[in-house]
DNA sequence: TGTACATCAGTGAACGCGCGTTCACTGATGTAC
DNA sequence: TGTACATCAGTGAACGCGCGTTCACTGATGTAC
């Protein structure tokens, strides 16, 4: 115990305190401003003032340390999907805010955003499976959320998983196009708040117009 | 004129005779298989069977390379969505076989499309301006279509640049979580080609429904 | 409370590597006479 | 047709750099007695 130097930012003397925490925060920020190629052991190892051979104490090495950044980062993000998906209103209001939250997400944390798309979790044999623990995570989650706001029968003879899908895809473009840049915006142009939200009315009024209820 | 040596293929003695061409093409396939951050110079001129430094004859650098990359890319992309446009069918269906244009692009083609989403074109100060030439070309390719396409009053009163960005925003997710191999697929589950029929006709359909014709 | 010691989180120097880029050069090509 | 020469596309060696990683080490911490 060393009650005194648990703060994040207490760094005197020898012994960092927080180290593996610092790293993670560190290579967050860089990811963030740089993109995961940008990113450097070196420099997250300098902004936190230690030597580069520190980290590994607290990590196997690069992937590694990518890897917890991208786990972190799924972790806040389905939380903060959880709580929108949680709020008040109608099963579309909720659905939707959870919609906006996913964009929101990937705009205040581009670090986390990038670290989940980009870096594949290993496998038990160490190497990158095509599918791994978080995809299916991911896709559960957002099929549980549509089963679980949309009544029995509300999308019809529709799969929640079609609808899942395409949510997803359209929010992931969104959230892509808008980091590089790329989203045209203007006078008379949607945001990208605006673009989601009519894109998911769409998709669900898509699915329960050709519902026989 | 060396008609004898213009061919793709016939490197023999000390002047390649079509080093550019066979430059970018290796840097296609590069950045298919690694992407833009694992492509190298010297791998491409290795493949290409020459010494790094004769890069140096035809582009200004790496960067320049890369842009030329996504241009020639952006322009096979623009070649391929007029031609499917073009095509016979109803505006609906000749709009739709657009977007799965650009998915087979994406597809085919995973080296353009990453270069044309990842570099940025340099503008006339030498620094890569927020908004692009080629950004401003591809949404406004997409807009021109959809206006060409649906008759005057077929969306309503829907601005067509609104149903651009969103076909364009589900596009580009699709694509991109397809070639990361992140978009879940099994029985039961569409394929991308289905997800994206399905949600250009939701928009679409989201447009013309609110359309007082 | 004081002391010896095991543990552990750091250091800092060094490594091998591959990168993008430069430079003086050289061999092939095409052209003027 | 033959020859001198300018042009240009290549060579290959070298550069400085920053990277991820390793290693023997050392200073601080916490604990047993």
């Amino acid at each position: 115990m060393r009650p005194w130097r648990s703060g994040p930012s207490d760094r005197r003397g020898y012994h960092h305190g927080n180290l593996k925490e610092a790293l993670i925060e560190a290579a967050r920020r860089f990811i963030a401003e740089r993109g995961i190629g940008g990113f450097t052991l070196v420099d997250a190892a300098r902004l936190v003032g230690v030597s580069p051979a520190a980290l590994y104490r607290h990590f196997r090495g690069r992937e590694a340390l990518l890897e917890e950044v991208a786990e972190r980062g799924f972790t806040e993000l389905a939380a903060r999907l959880a709580r929108a998906l949680r709020g008040p209103g109608t099963p579309l209001e909720r659905f939707t805010r959870m919609g906006e939250a996913y964009l929101t997400f990937a705009e205040e944390e581009p670090g986390y955003y990038a670290a989940i798309f980009e870096a594949r979790p290993l496998g038990p044999d160490g190497c990158a499976p095509a599918q791994g623990p978080r995809d299916r995570d991911a896709f559960g989650l957002l099929v549980e959320a549509l089963r679980s706001t949309f009544p029995d029968g509300f999308l019809g003879s529709v799969d929640p998983r079609f609808v899942a899908l395409e949510v997803w895809a359209l929010s992931h473009g969104i959230a892509t196009l808008a980091a590089a840049g790329r989203l045209p915006t203007g006078p008379g142009l949607p945001t990208k708040y605006d673009l989601l939200r009519a894109g998911v009315l769409a998709m669900v009024h898509g699915a329960t117009a050709r519902a026989p209820g």
